[in-house]
RNA sequence: GCCCCGGUAGUAUAGCCCGGACUAGUAUGCGGGCCUGUCGAGCCCGUGACCCGGGUUCAAAUCCCGGCCGGGGCGCCA
């Protein structure tokens, strides 16, 4: 009988000398001397140095060691000693070794990281077995954690909305057609117009939760498939959303210093090391600090990547930019009371990318139609949303905010791919 | 939608411009051997590759065309 698992590598401490543990995992590297024989063991939490030794270690166990490959499935039994040699400060020497499954070469170097992206993402499960792999993702979770305990805190409800929809109707970005029995439906590219319906009846809600967008787009910040974070108000305008937003880029900021140490260690530097105050830069200011940077830009154009890294200058890696032009935002965007050609919105924008964008929403109907008809839509294609609008809604505000683009950003990945498990872009629908 | 680039052992690369000694080099992995404290272990021996199809040529990894697969930039992305 093999017996469970007793212990991650991560707690297997030098406190536990001449403790028994039962530990399992993979083989990561065999150093074997003669007499006596190293197995580094990885589990994914890190590694822990296993210590066969001629003499001490039974001879038929020693007799194993060098039939083991990398990434061997094994568990051991044995014991923890505190040590001076050992570099980690405490070894395990085995009293009993299963091995629950060989492994053959792999195709990726998850041992001198030499494979490039495409080779890594061919064969994804086999690269996620990857120290760096394994940090980034562990992280990703607890950064979802934290995100989810603020909203929990600030009596948001985890919803989840419906992926297949009928409409295509939203203007915007392309939306993947699917077979629905004898119809066509569409993949949702976000949550926004149910969101928003939501807060005429559970006030507060959040999302997490794929989106789709069939746009051909080839770049290294774009996905066909990603995570969207959504959150929606009722009886909130987008200060109060900027404010839990920043509550939120402070918890997920401490989580991240969490695992800083191991992050650092397989070359992951993140970039940011604690929140403030977010500063809210008015568009109208940015475009006035761009133009004196020498950029042609003026009032009413979007800002692209280059000149939102450029605001970093003044405003350091993370800010806020706000009340965009009417023209730049979507219909259900509120227009300021005082000043009807710029609205209640907001960008976050960390490290020049744009990592939550939101605003106050329009909740009256008659309004609603108006900026639907203003930009080319057809008001009776929604009617089963605007009917919403008649029967109870509240004023709201809320965010989106793109899990993956974060992740990169706040790790400082040079590739959204490298924070998607299994990413979906132009080219690639496998693994 | 437009443009550019690439494909050599399991992995990462050299060679390609300027075709011939390329029997395709190197590192790592893998197989075998030596070594009682390694931690990028070391040393010795062995193993394994030119994406596919067509063309040019006495001769193609190398030049040309097509295909397939992949990468990047722009655009698009409420």
């Amino acid at each position: 009988m093999v017996p469970r698992k007793t212990h991650f590598t991560s707690e297997v401490t030098p406190e536990l000398h001449g403790k028994e543990v039962v530990l399992a995992g993979w083989v990561w590297e065999v150093r074997d001397l003669g007499k006596v024989k190293f197995v580094i063991l990885r589990d994914r939490e890190g590694f822990v140095q296993l210590t066969f030794k001629s003499g001490r270690t039974p001879e038929e166990l020693l007799s194993k060691v060098p039939y083991l490959n990398k990434e061997d499935v094994i568990v051991v039994r044995g014991v923890v000693e505190a040590s001076r040699v050992a570099k980690t400060g405490v070894e395990v020497f085995p009293l009993e070794m299963w091995v629950l499954a060989k492994a053959k070469p792999l195709p990726v170097d998850l041992w001198g990281g030499t494979s490039d992206l495409p080779t890594r993402l061919k064969y994804r499960p086999v690269d996620l077995k990857s120290p760096r792999n394994l940090a980034i993702f562990t992280t990703a979770s607890e950064i979802l954690r934290a995100i989810r305990e603020v909203l929990y805190k600030h009596k948001f409800v985890e919803v989840f909305t419906p992926k297949i929809i009928a409409t295509s109707t939203e203007g915007g970005a392309e939306l993947f057609a699917v077979l629905y029995f004898e119809r066509v439906a569409y993949l949702a590219q976000s949550p926004q117009l149910y969101k928003e319906q939501l807060t005429a009846s559970l006030e507060r809600v959040f999302e997490i939760a794929p989106a789709y967008r069939a746009e051909k787009h080839n770049t290294d910040y774009h996905l066909n498939e990603f995570i969207s974070i959504d959150g929606e108000g009722a009886f909130m305008d987008y200060s109060d959303v900027m404010d839990l937003l920043e509550e939120i880029m402070r918890a997920v900021v401490s989580a991240i210093n969490a695992k800083r140490e191991r992050l650092e260690k397989l070359g992951i530097r993140p970039p940011l090391y604690d929140v403030g105050r977010i500063p809210r830069v008015s568009y109208d200011e940015a475009i006035d600090k761009l133009k004196s940077l020498g950029y042609d830009v003026k009032w009413g154009d979007d800002l692209n990547v280059e000149m939102q890294r450029a605001l970093t200058k003044f405003y350091g890696p993370l800010y806020f930019l706000v009340d965009f032009p009417a023209s730049l935002r979507p219909f259900y965007t509120k227009r300021k009371d005082d000043d009807p050609k710029r609205t209640e919105s907001y960008d976050l924008v960390l490290n020049g990318i744009e990592i939550v964008s939101g605003a106050t929403r329009i909740h009256q109907r008659e309004v609603l139609e108006k900026e639907m008809r203003e930009r080319g839509l057809d008001p009776s294609a929604f009617e089963s949303h605007l009917s919403v609008f008649d029967w109870g809604m509240p004023p709201h505000a809320g965010f989106g905010m793109g899990f993956n683009r974060l992740l990169m950003a706040l790790l400082g990945l040079s590739n959204v791919r490298e924070a998607v498990l299994y990413p979906r872009d132009r080219y690639r629908l496998e693994p």
